[in-house]
DNA sequence: CGGTCCCGCCACGAG
DNA sequence: CTCGTGGCGGGACCG
């Protein structure tokens, strides 16, 4: 009523002008990750992540929604999900792959369709896999590409947009076929389906890549895929599954950035490493092996990501500069029925900016980073040789 | 200048 | 009507 924060962009302040990187949905990933990835955590309440990133819930939803596809969340309740942690993605995947799998076998033209297939949205249901698409309801299977009945145009027409479909649907991409890299264009064509109708397709197509972009953001800043360039105006997501960021590849080019060391202990099961399996061929333009992708900023994020995650995993977390200053050790799920505490975490949110809470840390960073990638833009172009 | 994608309006369904 | 959700696309930002 009084104390809301709504957006204090840079509170007081306003130094550079406002960095747009700084409040993209990866970055907001990489926060909620760091904010609940911990023990003891079970609890994700929307407006309480909300205030803690200093976002709109609006923003909480996009995240929520696509980590809800992958394992990481359950819904719960109205405004309340269960933080499953990133162990709970490898069944996730499998359950996916099997979807998958059993929709290609199911008809024939595994690609150009979608390959929808909705396990239906209501809350929990924990382990529905137990064999059997039966649609509990006629659900949204309009897979065929067709306004077959055309009938549920509001809920399903509605549904089958939905960020979380798009989300499965892009990671059953990787996981149906042998490639670990897809190109945006190849994704979004067999993600939206082979139209032919190129009336308004046009736009359509546009507000559905608007999406993927959405998706491989926080699916990066999780590091399930990767973004990768394969030409120049060719975008590409590269699969990294559960293997997480191990790859001492790319011609070993050079020692993993500075800030951490390689730690990457992801608690992801041992069940499914990397995907392989049943190979069905997609009819996508990709890249076995990147070769030599070059490297981006994004790598940087990365890095940054990885550097949050250290400095604030379970046991034993020590928070950098990435968590507020008054933050002492949590028990207990974060929102939990600490009706008090959550007075002091508003404070707390109000006068702190949620990641780099120091001003000077956060422009100190910031320079690093640029120093980092401007050093790296020249390595990239060879002006460096050793 | 074209690729990205943040922002928030507003529709929809439930209570 | 209010509220929780979340589709959607205008247009700002960035390389």
């Amino acid at each position: 009523m009084s104390s809301s924060p709504s957006r204090f962009l840079d509170s007081g302040s306003k130094h550079h002008s406002y960095c747009r990187k700084q409040k993209s949905l990866g970055v907001l990933c990489s926060n909620f990750v760091s904010l609940y990835d911990r023990d003891g955590v079970e609890l994700v309440g929307l407006d309480y992540a909300a205030r803690q990133l200093g976002v709109e819930r609006r923003r909480i939803y996009d995240i929520v929604n696509v980590m809800e596809s992958v394992g990481v969340l359950a819904r719960k309740a109205k405004n309340k999900y269960s933080w499953i942690g990133f162990s709970g993605i490898p069944k996730a995947l499998k359950e996916l792959k099997e979807e998958a799998l059993r929709a290609i076998s199911g008809s024939d033209g595994p690609c150009e369709k979608e390959v929808l297939e909705d396990e239906d949205d209501d809350s929990e249901g924990q382990n529905h896999d137990d064999g059997d698409e039966k649609f509990s309801k006629m659900d949204n299977a309009s897979s065929s590409g067709n306004h077959l009945c055309k009938a549920r145009s509001a809920t399903d027409n509605r549904k089958e947009k939905s960020l979380g479909l798009l989300t499965r649907n892009f990671v059953k991409l990787f996981l149906t076929s042998d490639v670990d890299t897809i190109s945006l264009d190849e994704a979004a064509r067999l993600l939206l389906g082979d139209i032919s109708d190129l009336s308004n397709m046009r736009s359509y197509n546009a507000a559905k890549v608007r999406r993927l972009y959405d998706i491989a953001n926080v699916l990066s800043s999780m590091n399930l895929i990767e973004k990768i360039q394969v030409e120049a105006r060719k975008p590409a997501f590269r699969w990294l599954g559960t293997e997480g960021k191990t790859k001492t590849d790319t011609g070993g080019t050079f020692a993993p950035p500075p800030i951490v060391k390689p730690l990457n202990k992801r608690a992801f099961g041992n069940e499914i490493t990397n995907v392989d399996m049943k190979r069905s061929r997609l009819c996508c333009t990709v890249s076995k092996k990147p070769g030599k992708a070059q490297m981006r900023s994004d790598d940087l994020k990365e890095c940054n990501l990885t550097a949050q995650k250290q400095l604030s995993t379970k046991s034993g977390y020590a928070f950098g500069p990435f968590c507020p200053a008054g933050m002492t050790k949590v028990d207990g799920d974060v929102e939990g029925k600490g009706e008090r505490s959550t007075q002091d975490w508003e404070s707390l949110a109000c006068s702190l900016r949620p990641q780099y809470h120091n001003q000077a840390l956060n422009e100190l960073f910031t320079h690093y980073v640029e120093a980092w990638k401007s050093w790296y833009a020249e390595l990239a172009q060879g002006s460096y040789n050793l």
